[in-house]
DNA sequence: CTGTTAGCGCGTTCAT
DNA sequence: ATGAACGCGCTAACAG
């Protein structure tokens, strides 16, 4: 079977709480090298390692994060998941991961909480209810939130979507556009807000005046965008700039039928940067956010506050930058 | 602090044996009625739920699974990811997950077998390489392969894409395409050989003689599809199915670059069905396959294993169907 | 510098 | 039908 603390102990010849002191790496005591040397070896001869159950029902830690999601089929979750499982591995923990649907009810931060499973959670969520903040409180688990804000939350971990906006209308006004439509997330929900703003920077920046006829409200979904954009057709834009990727690819199919070349006649953006920005036709020009490292920053700053420390909060991520591709180009003339 | 069952036990008034009793549903055993409620009630009341570091050193299972995925941006793990997660859910299982890139060399499986973090492992890979095969061997805990068999391993689950393929020919063969091509994956990888059997038997069900000039490596990436899909150009392809859906929307793009219209002059089509395929214009057709499912039967498989059950192996799943969208339609004449 | 001792919270014999 | 006692594998306080 598998070898045990006291097999090892037994095959250097020590108590296992000697053998312990060792290999978690003790610093205050101070043990013979020789012995040590004899332990470190007979550990690895017996390929040991150590219960992890064991270790956390003694330390009631279990060095294992909780990951919930909303969905999975959303780049900006699985990235985050990519970077979370990056800093867990690198601290030594582990990833447990949850998917809750959007208007779920059941009780997924509990579960995980509860029972020492997780020693504290990372939690993304689409849902703007207070009931979250509730049933988190409630958990009495440290919990960094993933992708957005809660009110009276010190700790989350968030994308500069403002910023993001900004350089993309920045971009598009370089290039000579002054009629930039937006194609707006739900108001009022997910970073929508922000994302208003930046393009309302974006375009003070450049002196152009705020045009409310060019906004419209496209939510998340292709159709969402494609109807936004069908609307917009009229006020003539020379480009347009989706809330993500999705929103970007409706307003898309839509030029196409209405016969617009993309980017001769009108050119489009998209936030956030994924594979399917390089499947559009043409190539989708994004702004590359740096949805890993919200993950990755999260579960640092949950292993931070774990290990009893009082890191500060993090500011909104900048973005990464501008990925130009074939989708943009100068305004029509 | 969190209540444990010393706690329910002393509310009630009884050992805690026989608190454990009761909230475990042992059935062999029988308990007075009364008794059994008022340790119900009381576990009610302290919102007690069982130490699950404690049950496991104890039983010396944790009753959490592993799921070890090469990539986290792929719709077909992050489905089977989904429902992996619903069945452990379902089970009273947490999942574990892990990323282990392609080419890696570290030891993830150890390090999510060893010490009785995970019960058993869900593996995912890409790779061919018989060391898979080797350190999950060597791990010495029960797995089941996700998306790829392996010579020796009784229990995998995988999706029939040999099916797949056939039933891509067949939608397109109904509507009169006679040169339909296939963007091959790697050959000898990943279920390449699988997809050109069926396109095979597809071709060979409507009496169309296989051209190999017609088949053309494609991988599977946007630009691998895009250079197969200029190769193939010259052969006049009136359809052309890709193997994955990157790989479709790559020759995609080519065919727009070539002013050729689809479908009027070529039909696409591409294998698996994802939001994306929403995404690209015209929106494509696929066909779905039951990737979640997969997942699901992968945790489930493992569960019944780890039960002690000798599960049936599991047959290459059928294809959900056709979707059709609008990248197809008939012949040009 | 190292060994002894005492649990962490639970499930499981064995008694009664 | 219920209770007493033990130990899963490990860490940590206290001796020496």
């Amino acid at each position: 079977m598998r070898s045990r603390l006291t097999d090892v102990a037994r095959m250097a010849g020590v108590d296992v709480s000697t053998a312990s002191r060792v290999l978690r790496g003790e610093s205050t005591q101070r043990i013979r090298e020789e012995t040590r040397k004899r332990i470190l070896e007979s550990a690895r001869t017996l390929d040991y390692s150590p219960n992890a159950l064991a270790q956390g029902l003694r330390t009631s830690r279990s060095r294992t994060l909780g990951l919930i999601v909303p969905q999975l089929d959303n780049p900006v979750f699985s990235s985050a998941i990519y970077g979370a499982e990056k800093s867990a591995a690198k601290h030594g923990y582990s990833l447990l991961i949850a998917h809750r649907e959007p208007g779920a009810t059941d009780a997924v931060y509990h579960r995980l909480s509860h029972g020492n499973r997780a020693d504290g959670l990372l939690v993304a969520s689409l849902d703007d209810d207070g009931l979250l903040r509730e049933e988190l409180e409630a958990t009495r688990t440290p919990f960094v939130l993933l992708n957005r804000q809660l009110p009276g939350s010190r700790y989350c971990v968030v994308l500069d979507s403002r910023a993001a906006a900004a350089i993309a209308v920045d971009h598009l006004a370089q290039m000579g556009h002054k009629r930039i439509a937006h194609l707006a997330g739900r108001p009022g929900g997910f970073n929508a807000g922000e994302r208003l703003a930046g393009y309302r920077d974006g375009l003070k920046r450049h002196a152009i005046p705020f045009d409310p006829q060019l906004v419209a409200v496209a939510g998340y979904t292709a159709e969402g965008g494609a109807a936004a954009m069908r609307g917009l057709l009229a006020q003539k834009p020379t480009a347009v700039l989706g809330a993500t990727l999705v929103t970007a690819a409706g307003a898309m199919a839509v030029l196409h039928e209405a016969g617009l070349q993309i980017p001769r006649d009108v050119s489009v953006m998209g936030l956030h940067d994924a594979p399917v920005a390089t499947m559009l036709y043409p190539t989708l020009t994004t702004v590359k956010m740096p949805t890993d490292v919200m993950g990755e920053l999260a579960s640092d700053l949950l292993i931070d506050l774990l290990n009893g420390g009082a890191p500060q909060p993090i500011a909104p991520l900048p973005p990464d930058g501008l990925i130009a591709r074939a989708s943009t180009g100068p305004a029509p003339r």
